[in-house]
DNA sequence: GTCAATTACGTTCTCCGTAAGGATG
DNA sequence: CATCCTTACGGAGAACGTAATTGAC
């Protein structure tokens, strides 16, 4: 049956008064609401509640009876309301995001950390995998969305671009091109590279203008950027790293060297499941990334 | 803030069917207006509950949280009406009475036997109490009504009539009396007699008479009618009962014999609290005294 | 007579249904 | 184009407020 709040809070406010005006006081409304609300609630409810003259109002023993559910209803639609609202006010809820290591390791650590700061309730996740993982994560709802170098179809997800950034050689500070503003992929023919895994995006970005450039492929393909630059500093060759992986590879004796190259950016898109609403943690999140996009990198619309 | 039921048992059937058209009908509307049930619910949480195009509908990460306090919300509110409504129907419920001990010893008892097996949940109480006892019971409300042979006062008590029943003397079989069919007030001139305590009613009402025909007080006040009948055996002397009360005395070697006087007439009423109602137990074990009165007690107009 | 709850009645507003609109596959 | 959710709009009924009535002290 129906049974409305505004029912059960004017049993609540009537019986703790015990005055019908009070109580409809409590309630905004008339005295003659009032006593109308508790017919039509002792006619819902199918008994009379409260027994009432002009005088003294008190329950009746269906009231008493009444009154035990009325409190603990009053009670789980407080609960479950300001459950919700405390959701939509960032006080709790949770997030979870998947983002490749690259970001995952230094730029977007510190938006979480902001993040956590300012929403302490909000409990973060944060999966750091590579490409096609993220958008199995999202597909599969396991995230709320993700950042990838790569879009996912449009019939099952919703992509937008975050930002797009350069590409960098790492070379020993005594290599050639250590002194250098600037290189082109050209400039690579023939040098000994290491790479990155090939699932990640890196590797799949890369690939093709590292086989035009026809670079000297030394085998190595490792996971972790610390590796990869370990690697060069340990003279086994140079590598490709995008913009925001470069502070993991500062090391001593390691320098960077921007490719300069009309097709060489790199995107990272915002993905999500499509026609799937963001929590409002989720949302929240997903503002403060776009808004922790560094001023270098935002220029979304310039390059495609 | 205001949360009906209905929009509950709504959002609960979308849950399950995933189908505005299938939960629509479900809760007997169009699927226009459970659109709009479902948009209503969702403007007063505050937060989007389902994503949905025309294929799919599923929850949102809000939808989720209030999923499980709309669960026990519905839950509470079910409960809640069926056990009120469980009440009315006499499925549960106590009722607590005060009687007399005539009353309530033998007849009484038969008819609350044949209620406690027509409404096995109700929880009866029985109070054999004296007469001003009563009174205070149902004036404190811890009876919700009492039957009494006095009314109380018509400020703090509602009282209406349920039977008028005659005394009877009780005597040894080979008393003078014992083979009489009535006798008179002024027959029991000079003899002795045994009494119940002063507290009692059957006291209150007789002492007037009998000081007037001049019986000779043998002293003995004794509160059980069975004590009493065995005084009356032992030849201490013969005693006046109200009719209801002559199970109690029934005896071998003891009889009793009707008193015939105009002004003899014990009345009982049923008496409660003015201005409260009777919880459904106690309105239906009322009327089921009412209806238990045997047709030889049942003329109270006729008499007063 | 006074105060408090209820009833009468007119108004407002909510809520539902029919019908048109729009999105999706 | 078929299906399903949504919006538009009009009517029926619910709910509220003002004012008159009843009832208790």
């Amino acid at each position: 049956m129906n049974l409305s709040g505004r029912l059960i809070d004017a049993f609540l406010a009537l019986e703790q008064t015990r005055r019908f005006a009070v109580a409809a006081e409590r309630c905004h409304v008339s005295p003659s609401a009032f006593s109308q609300m508790i017919g039509r609630l002792e006619a819902q409810v199918g008994a009379r509640l409260f027994d009432r003259d002009t005088r003294n109002v008190a329950l009746t023993a269906e009231g008493q009876a009444f009154s035990v559910g009325a409190h603990r209803i009053a009670d789980e639609i407080r609960a479950t309301l300001s459950g919700v609202k405390d959701r939509a006010a960032l006080g709790s809820g949770r997030v979870a995001i998947a983002a490749p290591p690259s970001l995952a390791s230094d730029w977007l650590a510190a938006v979480l950390a902001e993040f956590r700061d300012a929403h302490p309730g909000v409990t973060l996740r944060l999966l750091d995998v590579v490409s096609d993982r993220c958008l199995a994560l999202v597909a599969a709802g396991e995230v709320d969305f993700g950042l990838n170098a790569q879009r996912g179809n449009d019939l099952e997800f919703d992509s937008s671009l975050l930002f797009q950034e350069r590409f960098h050689l790492i070379c020993r500070g005594d290599d050639a091109f250590a002194g250098r503003r600037s290189i082109r992929l050209r400039d690579l023919r023939g040098r000994p590279f290491v790479q990155t895994v090939r699932s990640g995006s890196v590797w799949q970005q890369t690939q093709p203008w590292l086989a035009k450039a026809q670079v000297h492929d030394t085998g190595f393909e490792v996971s972790q950027f610390g590796t990869l630059a370990a690697l060069v500093e340990r003279g086994f060759g140079v590598s490709l790293v995008p913009a925001t992986a470069l502070p993991l590879c500062r090391r001593q004796g390691l320098v960077d060297v921007l490719l300069d190259e009309r097709a060489a950016w790199r995107p990272i898109y915002r993905v999500q499941r499509r026609g799937r609403t963001l929590s409002a943690a989720a949302q929240a999140l997903r503002r403060a990334i776009s808004d922790g996009v560094p001023s270098a990198l935002r220029r979304p619309a310039s390059r495609r």
